[in-house]
Parts: C-alpha cells; sequence; structure tokens
DNA sequence: CATTATGCTACAATATCCGTAGCGCGCCGC
DNA sequence: GCGGCGCGCTACGGATATTGTAGCATAATG
C-alpha cells in the first residue's frame, strides 16, 4: 500500500476566487461522488478499490479525481489501510452527518 | 409571477433504488450548483434571475434544472416572492449551514 | 402600445463523466 | 526466481451533463 500519486496538477477550486470560502467549499463537495465518497468513508479507511466498490462501482477515473481533490483539500489521506479521513475530513463529517437522519424521514414523506 | 412548469418529466434520482435514502439525497445534492442554490436561497426567496445573478450567472438551463429537482423534492417551492425554500427545505438548510463556519477555518489552514 | 421583468426553453459547443482495459509496483507462496 | 494476486493509478473513446447565448410567452407597469 502507500504509493503516492502526482498530487501535483492541481488547479484552483473553481469560486476560490471569491474570497468566500464557503463557495469554494460547496463546489467541491458540489461534485459527482464527493460527497458519498466522503460519506462511505466515515466510518473507517477503505482501499481504493474497495471505495468503488462501496460507491456502485463507479468508474475509477473519478473516483481518483475525486480523491486527488480531497486529498489536496486535507479532508483525505492515503495511509496503510488505504483512504480514510484526516482529522479535518472527520470535522467536516460530523457537520453533514445529520443528513443521514434527516433523509430518513424525507423518504417516508414523499412515498 | 408565478406560472408553474411542466414538473412532469421526472426520473427517480440515482441511488434511491438502493432503499438507502441517504444515497438518494447525496445523488440530488451532489449535482452542481445544488448546494449553491439551496445557500442562495438560505435567508430569503429569490427571482429565478436574481438566483441565476447570484450563482455566477449559471446558465438558466442547469438552474432552472435544478429547481425543479428541488421542487419535485419538496424543499423548494414557487411563490409570490420567487423561489423559497420550503419549511422541509429549512430544515435541510440547517443540518449543513454548519458548512459556513467550517470553511472559514478550512481557508486559514492551506493559506 | 412600449417597456420591463418574470419563468422557462432550444440549440450547439464544451466540459465532464463513464466503462473498459491495462500499466507498474509490492507482496506473498511455491 | 517467478507466477499470481491486489494495490494505486492512468489512457482512451463514447456517452452524458453543463455551458453560454438567444429567445419565447406571459404579466405588470407606464
Amino acid at each position: 500500500m502507500a504509493k503516492q500519486a502526482s498530487l501535483s496538477t492541481k488547479r484552483a477550486v473553481r469560486g476560490s476566487r471569491s474570497g468566500r470560502p464557503v463557495m469554494a467549499l460547496l463546489d467541491l463537495l458540489g461534485r459527482r461522488w464527493t460527497l458519498r465518497i466522503l460519506w462511505e468513508l466515515r466510518e473507517q479507511p477503505l482501499t481504493s478499490r474497495a471505495l468503488r466498490t462501496a460507491c456502485d462501482d463507479a468508474s475509477p477515473t473519478v473516483v481518483q479525481a475525486r480523491l486527488t481533490e480531497l486529498r489536496e483539500a486535507g479532508f483525505v489521506e492515503l495511509g496503510e489501510a488505504g483512504y480514510g479521513l484526516t482529522p479535518l475530513g472527520r470535522e467536516l463529517k460530523e457537520t453533514f452527518l445529520p443528513l443521514h437522519r434527516f433523509a430518513e424521514r424525507w423518504s417516508k414523506m414523499n412515498s
């Protein structure tokens, strides 16, 4: 495990120029599979392949891209056990963990 | 104001077949501009055009598509003052409103 | 009627995502 | 060694989503 990728081809997150950090964060989180990836890593680290499986076999291209973005943002890191949340990433997770309960109630409404 | 659109061409949200409501919710929120739109509506209703302006002049195609999705989900409604959050939408907003403060701290870290 | 603003749509160009296949590397068991 | 396996990661072409520009129909106002 642990080989480290490029992590070099970085591009500014859209909205980061606005000086409003929340915009950059919303843009980062508002990309396909980003929230889902954070969600799947909420309990324990996963290998990249296990993560793909957990995400309905999403294509490795996007998963890898999102993981790179999340690593650059400092929310995810690659350790011995695979990809896991950093302390900062765990904080982020806490902020939208109540979504779970909300989703349950929501699904019961429009059924 | 208030003309009402089709709201008929609906397609199941991806992940809704899994029986895990949170997946459907994550998929809905994990589309471009969705989080941003909810964010811009967090304080007061906006007309569709004001909303587009607030969202860095996003194209009306996506904004309109997202608004339709959010209306079908029951998070947004079109009233006299424009588009606004429903009571359910306000609940959803509350769950990720702490992101604001998190984003502030986050931006100070990687600077 | 002319103006302005609303919600919303058509269309082509572009960016993004997808699935498939495969690379190089390290780790075992033989 | 060396063959197989799983890892992180990438290339490539086709499918899909997003973008920007322009415009429609309607309603309210002057």
